[in-house]
DNA sequence: GCAAATTAATGATTTATTCAAG
DNA sequence: CTTGAATAAATCATTAATTTGC
């Protein structure tokens, strides 16, 4: 069925250039030529198809390709470095932040907390869809006052049990429930500053923690 | 105007624990009382008046707080640890892409780019927001082929050009505009290797450059 | 240095949740 | 399933501590 197709020298559809062509054109981009006039594509061609068979237009279109995916390749380069600097930084911040329990940590740890970035982080999309949407997260740190909204008192006789503990409390009545140690509960052998009870207190937590 | 207020003991609206008191309380709460009962609470009150005015609720108040807010500081050290942790995990994954050229670095981080975790990092809260409403963003990396979706084909007659120049390569014109330098234009010691090539042209970009 | 202004800490209250008994 | 006691979480309000502009 099949007619004679030319055995021979198989008919590739496009251009393949050859080692020797490949490292004169690199050479010849790190040179210095980026976009070749009419007549350099002439001349370099011509020179080039020593090595092998070659047209106008693949010079052409190598140059065209290479520069741009030059291009390329440093403009992600230089976002990723950029990311990498970014990452840096915050990690940096944190660490200092953690080290030293710095006065506002906690305000600025709350305020990540709440917004839309964390909750991306966590994976939680639909949370910061909502929250980006109400506009309820305020970028700047110093307006971010929660947003109690209306808090309707429901539930006006809810101090009864609070009331209760305090009249027994206050109403002197000694010695009621379970196991009461009384003398035991005043050890009190204190030579401890309250500036190290602050400080030992807060334990670092093991660093077996994992993200996500 | 004003009539005889009591200037001997100016009545302080809520209790201000002595130095005493507070470390007394401190050295019980960490000898394992957390939440004292009604009468450990008498006892406890008894014993403090010593060092000052003060009452039961105050005790029983300074428990619930004090509990309470050794829990938050806890969990918000935690959660800076684990945030810590993240940082580093992500950073520590940057830098392997970007020192070893992974093969599909590029890949990960066009998605990065896309995402609106990348948008809310620069403050594009309106982008990220739409995003996020639109479902245009995908979380998963696996299904982040680009939403191309309709590329409308508006640009038919865009070939115009290209073919034009190709027109003026083909049709051997030669030495037509600019300062043409065909002879210096082929220096080609090339002793250097395509690898060397790659690796040597992508410099890291200088370190000045910040976030946000 | 100091006094007003800002911010953090913490005592006091209110609201929400848990859990056991009925 | 409902109820109520107990407690945890959230919030309010005042005092202590820091910063800031003379």
């Amino acid at each position: 069925m099949s007619p004679a197709v030319a055995s021979a020298a198989l008919p590739t559809s496009r251009w393949c250039p050859t080692p020797e062509q490949l490292m004169i054109l690199e050479e010849m981009y790190r040179g210095g030529i980026k976009t070749p006039t009419a007549s350099q594509i002439h001349h370099i061609t011509s020179y080039l198809s020593l090595y092998g068979r070659i047209e106008g237009k693949n010079v052409f279109y190598w140059f065209q390709n290479h520069k741009a995916r030059d291009r390329q390749r440093l403009r992600r380069k230089l976002l990723l470095h950029q990311h990498t600097l970014h990452l840096q930084k915050q990690l940096m911040y944190h660490q200092k932040l953690y080290d030293h329990n710095q006065p506002n940590h906690q305000s600025h740890l709350l305020h990540y907390l709440d917004s839309p970035l964390h909750k991306l982080n966590q994976g939680r999309v639909e949370d910061a869809s909502t929250q980006l949407l109400n506009g309820t997260w305020k970028a700047d740190l110093h307006e971010s006052g929660y947003n109690v909204a209306n808090l309707t008192n429901r539930f006006r006789d809810c101090d009864s049990t609070m009331k209760r503990i305090m009249v027994d409390i206050d109403a002197s009545s000694p010695c009621r429930n379970r196991t009461l140690k009384t003398l035991e509960l005043f050890p009190i052998t204190t030579t401890v500053s309250l500036k190290d009870q602050y400080t030992t207190a807060t334990q670092v937590p093991n660093p077996s923690l994992l993200l996500e």
